[in-house]
DNA sequence: TTATCTGCAAAAAATTTGCACTTCT
DNA sequence: AGAAGTGCAAATTTTTTGCAGATAA
């Protein structure tokens, strides 16, 4: 583990699950919270990513494991952006209970990819990984000061991704954008580091 | 080295190295060939990477040496995305003339970077090298069934992305955009073996 | 002359894999 | 029972680093 990942964007309540029987994606809205902080709000999904990684495993005759079951509860219990390094330091270490080796780990944080309960992208020579199953399509800006990723939507860059792609006949699967920079908070530091160094 | 990588992308004649005086950048215009290969015309600039690089070692005081005058030659000698082990694997081997022992690759590359000539980013798990200097800004189409890497220049994306960026305060350096999906080409091809399976 | 570079080999970092044993179904 | 899954350790893959000898300025 190289890198401290974190995530400004919290949840503003749990996932409304059970609420719309649709697996269609509302639309997502972007709001700023008083603290600066940004959120997407969750997608109404009709099953808890546990239920559809359970349909999933059916669907393809693998099967239920406590190592799974384990792993999806710890993955889903908060949103967040992780690595698999940073996902088997906060599990339960060899000897204790519940103890996932990480050949496991990595395996299994695949299989969620597949699965579409996450998403995965490169990041500084990592794979970062993020909730896909009920949370809208996103992009991230990343502020190359304090290592955080920070997440937007904008319709306006589907559209403008599908013309570009309609253009050569590409077939579009997905995307990934990143905007690197620093972010005001890190600016701002930086600008009041230099105000004292003038002093 | 795992993937092949190529590019579609050929300049359509040698980059205008030494008509114009002036380094900022020109629009640059992406254009369709009959045979459906796109590139993007090189951008005018004052000095070739050579000079440059030259600039850029004198600037703090590095030496210039056979294997970075090597290095740049090869380079930039064709315009193409590459990682450090398809570059390796084109030069002299071990005991041969102008042999550059791969630490070294790496070292220069990461040079090139800072210098400004190369850009680099991150594609399933490499880092992925291109021509930044001499060559106008833009993003790619990945086709995951060839592994080729299309480019895409769009004034629209930068505007969207300065607009996101603006709307919360954030600083930005660069960004990185890759549209993942299937190219003409290869959705050809597959609806060809569909059809031959048919049979 | 002397700080910078290079090559080499070893280390690191992040995954992946082979294999014997365990566990779902 | 038998395929699938797990843990372990070793292997891979890609890149970085320490260090002694080589070299540019």
């Amino acid at each position: 583990m190289r890198f401290v990942l974190a995530c400004l964007i919290s949840m503003q309540q749990g996932p409304d699950l059970l609420s719309d029987s649709s697996p269609v994606r509302s639309r997502a809205v972007s709001t700023a919270s008083p603290n600066g902080q940004d959120s997407l709000t969750p997608i109404k999904v009709s099953l808890t990513p546990q239920q559809r990684f359970e349909e999933y495993l059916q669907s393809r005759g693998l099967r239920q494991t406590n190592q799974r079951k384990f792993l999806i509860d710890r993955v889903f219990s908060h949103h967040e952006h992780f690595d698999a390094d940073e996902l088997i330091e906060r599990l339960p270490r060899r000897g204790q209970e519940n103890y996932v080796s990480s050949a496991t780990v990595y395996r299994t944080l695949r299989e969620f990819v597949d699965a579409g309960l996450l998403n995965s992208f490169q990041l500084d020579g990592r794979t970062v990984y993020e909730h896909g199953y009920g949370y809208p399509q996103h992009d991230h800006l990343y502020c190359t000061s304090c290592r955080e990723l920070f997440e937007f939507q904008s319709d306006d860059l589907l559209e403008l991704r599908n013309e570009v792609a309609a253009q050569r006949g590409f077939r579009v699967n997905s995307h990934r954008m990143i905007i690197q920079g620093v972010c005001q908070k890190c600016s701002k530091k930086r600008r009041k580091k230099r105000k004292q160094d003038l002093v």
